[in-house]
DNA sequence: AGTCTAATCCCTT
DNA sequence: AAGGGATTAGACT
């Protein structure tokens, strides 16, 4: 500012620039510099004529009175006629409580021409304006006119007045919110500070050595994710602040206040509205650094490399907290994801030609995830489906059996072939489910020996959506866990993101919405089957779905008590649950036996056997396991392609009255049924008690329990003999814990063509796998002979082309 | 160093 | 031109 620019600006009433800058200069003066030392240059100005007595008895006031007392005294100096007796009106009323010095000066009054540039409104006049404004904020001319006058202020005073009184009331409010909102952020910082800071180092109370954190709630974890989020916001709300102060603040040099009571935050909001705010006495705590160690490092392209560096040694408390965390973030990614693509339409999942299917959209797909667990090994291809449906199952029921490695099996017997939780990593928020992380492994099969069994290490991650929603999801961390001492020989598949979302419906159904999404080795993949395995029916969402479904069935009429109309025999209730637990441990037993899982490797069978069928045979060395005959035991199975359609063969095969065209045991006859037990709505699940009706002398006290399954997905028909006595102890709700079986039967795919593509087999054909197990010998350390080989494989061969034949259609 | 207040500048309506 | 947001200067704490 220049003095030249400040005398020609104020033209309003009489000069405002003018008496700005000068009171200004008289300010400077009186407070930065000594006064003696001003005031020569001032008289000295010759553009300054008006200042001249002024400020000499400025001077000479500042000199007598101490520097703060000259600077009022000099503005009152320069005050109008007007002012002065205002000020005089206003002491006499008698509020002059912040103005002590000021009444002292009132004597000096002798320029009344010249107004100061600064004062302050009489706290009379200020009570009246603040009375008022609690009425009116906004008054309009009239009223403000009305008030000058009574107050003997200008009405552009009072103008300003209300104009400044507003803003102020604005900004008090913005900064209170602000205040409020750093608070509040500033407790919870410090709260996981100190949870942070609890969980990073335990101290073992016993020994005093740093402590594992082994049964760490997921709490902290989430604690940790939301530390970041909190810093996020943290960083926000200061720049805001700091936009409306004019200043940077830091958001990790701030001194912490310590969560106090609540009570004083909220006293401070709930009383005043403008200042007087309870201020919390800030108490420092150690500067935060590396506060989100972790959390801040991004996607998981890296996720490999921490765990390795673990690899040799022992992991000590932080290193394992740290694999934890990537866990955990790998995990909420993962379920991220999961729900996304349970829910998305179109760009990702694009429908098939025929509308019935829908495949996914690999270009949007990884536009739309993070890939979570790296890129794709390219010797392996991508297998993603989707699947919908009702289940009778509720979604806790559900979530519970999942995150249980036994139930889980359990619930998925012709899918799983085995499942262990190797770790859990963390146990759940408040006992519920939610929020269970765990490290599991499982073996995934298709029912044939030409499809190897996918072995899949992964975490599983359940989070509670909604009230009766949940989501679990899995997902491969082949290659992280380097400490366990088994690490996947070859990794052959791995898992995407993948599992379901369940939400209850008002029937006793849920929603089921599956989503399978992997990459495996085709080329292990017998050519046979990889139209099935492509296709999604082998292990794409479609078949969790529909073996869920009907597992839930069988669970739900196992549980319905008035279902015994349809049994053609009177059972029990114990007794059918006997039956059916025997049974499901029959067809368990024979889905091992047909698959390649890693527990029985399948023999190259050495020693130029030639068997002319693809047949694969294993066998398994007996002890004293309960519920199995001790001795060796050779399992055989084979996989064909039959020109039928999958129900039809289905059919067939569980025809008793056709059984005789394939089956050695009904000696030529049609087999009886003594008993059967329906295992679901259709009628194609059932457990059933056959007997051959061809009286045969030896084998009239033979029996045979039959359980047939089918769905969506494919069907199975097992069977084994057993003996009258145990099936009498069996039937009349006894334990079938010892009853030992056999079994033997035949798993029915469709062969994946049909509903492809290729409009070439309309109907499809199946996929047939049979399988037989034999006892060889009695003593279980017997050698394996040739002749035992050579008639299994016989026994195979034979069985195939008999159902080939009975099926017109030899091959 | 920061707050409060009166006032100005400058832009929108 | 009135009103309001942004800014400023000065006093105060």
């Amino acid at each position: 500012m220049s003095f030249g620019g400040l005398f020609d600006s104020g033209s309003g009433s009489g000069g405002g620039g003018a008496r700005t800058g000068l009171a200004d200069a008289v300010h400077r003066s009186s407070t930065a510099m000594s006064a003696s030392n001003i005031s020569q240059p001032l008289l000295a100005s010759p553009s300054l004529p008006m200042f001249n007595s002024p400020g000499l008895s400025l001077t000479l006031q500042s000199d007598m009175e101490g520097t703060g007392a000259a600077g009022k005294g000099g503005a009152w100096d320069l005050d109008s006629g007007r002012q002065n007796k205002e000020d005089e009106n206003e002491s006499r009323s008698g509020g002059s409580d912040n103005l002590g010095g000021l009444s002292g000066d009132n004597l000096e009054q002798e320029n009344p021409r010249k107004k100061k540039r600064y004062h302050r409104h009489t706290p009379h006049q200020i009570e009246e304006l603040e009375a008022f404004f609690k009425d009116c904020p906004h008054p309009d001319e009239k009223q403000r006119l009305e008030l000058s006058k009574r107050l003997s202020l200008e009405a552009r005073q009072v103008k300003f007045w209300f104009q400044n009184r507003r803003t102020q009331m604005k900004t008090q409010m913005e900064r209170h919110e602000n205040m409020i909102l750093r608070q509040e952020n500033d407790k919870l910082r410090a709260e996981n500070l100190s949870i942070r800071e609890a969980t990073r180092n335990p101290l073992c109370s016993n020994c005093g050595g740093l402590a594992m954190l082994g049964e760490g709630s997921l709490e902290e974890q989430h604690l940790r994710i939301e530390n970041a989020r909190l810093k996020d916001e943290l960083d926000r709300v200061c720049s805001l602040i700091g936009k409306f102060l004019g200043k940077p603040i830091s958001a990790l040099s701030s001194p912490l206040p310590l969560p106090m009571s609540d009570s004083t935050l909220d006293l401070a909001v709930g009383n005043n509205v403008f200042g007087g705010l309870g201020l919390v006495t800030p108490a420092t705590l150690p500067p935060v650094t590396d506060f989100t160690a972790g959390a801040t490092s991004g996607p998981f392209g890296t996720v490999t490399t921490p765990a390795r560096n673990v690899g040799t040694g022992t992991l000590d408390g932080v290193d394992r907290s740290q694999e934890r965390f990537v866990f955990l973030e790998l995990a909420l990614t993962a379920m991220d994801e999961l729900v996304k693509m349970a829910q998305m339409e179109d760009p990702l999942w694009v429908p098939t030609l025929d509308g019935r299917k829908e495949t996914l959209n690999y270009e949007e797909y990884l536009r739309s995830f993070p890939r979570c667990i790296g890129a794709k090994p390219v010797e392996l291809v991508s297998e993603a489906t989707r699947a919908t449906g009702a289940v009778i199952i509720n979604s806790l029921a559900l979530v519970e059996t999942l995150m249980d490695a036994t139930r889980w099996v359990d619930m998925f017997p012709s899918v799983i072939a085995r499942a262990t939780t190797i770790d859990v990593i963390s146990s759940g928020m408040g006992g519920s489910r939610n929020g269970v992380l765990q490290h599991m492994h499982a073996e995934l099969q298709v029912l044939s020996p030409l499809v190897p069994v996918r072995d899949v290490r992964f975490l599983r991650f359940c989070k509670q959506l909604t009230e009766g929603a949940w989501a679990v999801v899995d997902v491969s961390i082949d290659g992280i866990r380097d400490d366990l001492s088994a690490p996947p020989p070859n990794m052959s598949c791995r898992r995407l993101p993948s599992g379901c979302l369940v939400q209850d419906m008002p029937n006793g159904y849920s929603k089921v919405t599956w989503v399978e999404h992997a990459e495996y080795d085709e080329a292990a993949v017998h050519p046979l089957f990889r139209p099935l395995v492509r296709s999604g029916m082998a292990l794409g969402a479609h078949r969790w779905v529909v073996s869920l479904q009907r597992r839930c069935q069988s669970l739900a009429m196992l549980m319905s008590s008035s279902l015994s109309h349809d049994d053609t025999t009177t059972i029990t209730p114990s007794g059918r649950r006997s039956m059916l637990k025997l049974a499901q441990r029959m067809t368990d037993n024979f889905c091992a036996g047909v698959c390649a899982s890693s527990a029985h490797e399948w023999n190259n069978l050495s020693g130029g056997i030639n068997i002319g069928e693809d047949v694969r045979v294993k066998t398994s060395q007996n002890v004293a396991e309960p519920g199995e005959p001790p001795g060796v035991v050779l399992s055989a199975a084979t996989s064909v392609w039959l020109p039928i359609a999958p129900q039809r063969l289905f059919d067939f095969l569980r025809n008793q009255q056709l059984r005789s065209q394939w089956d050695i045991l009904s000696n030529g006859g049609p087999m009886e049924e003594m008993a059967h037990i329906a295992n679901g709505k259709e009628t194609g699940n059932t457990v059933s008690l056959l007997r051959a009706s061809a009286v045969s002398a030896d084998h009239n006290s033979m029996l045979i329990l039959q359980e047939t399954c089918t769905d969506a997905s494919g069907s199975v028909v097992v069977y084994a003999p057993v003996d009258v006595p145990a099936m009498h102890l069996v039937m009349s709700g006894g334990d079938s814990t010892y009853v030992t079986l056999l079994p033997s039967g035949f798993a029915i795919l469709p062969d994946g063509r049909g509903s492809g593509a290729g409009v070439t087999h309309k109907a499809g054909g199946s996929l047939l796998t049979v399988g037989f197990q034999i006892l060889v010998n009695n003593q279980p350390t017997a050698k394996l002979t040739v002749e035992s080989v050579e008639t299994v494989s016989n026994l195979i061969s034979c069985t195939v082309e008999k159902i080939k034949a009975a099926i017109h259609c030899e091959a």
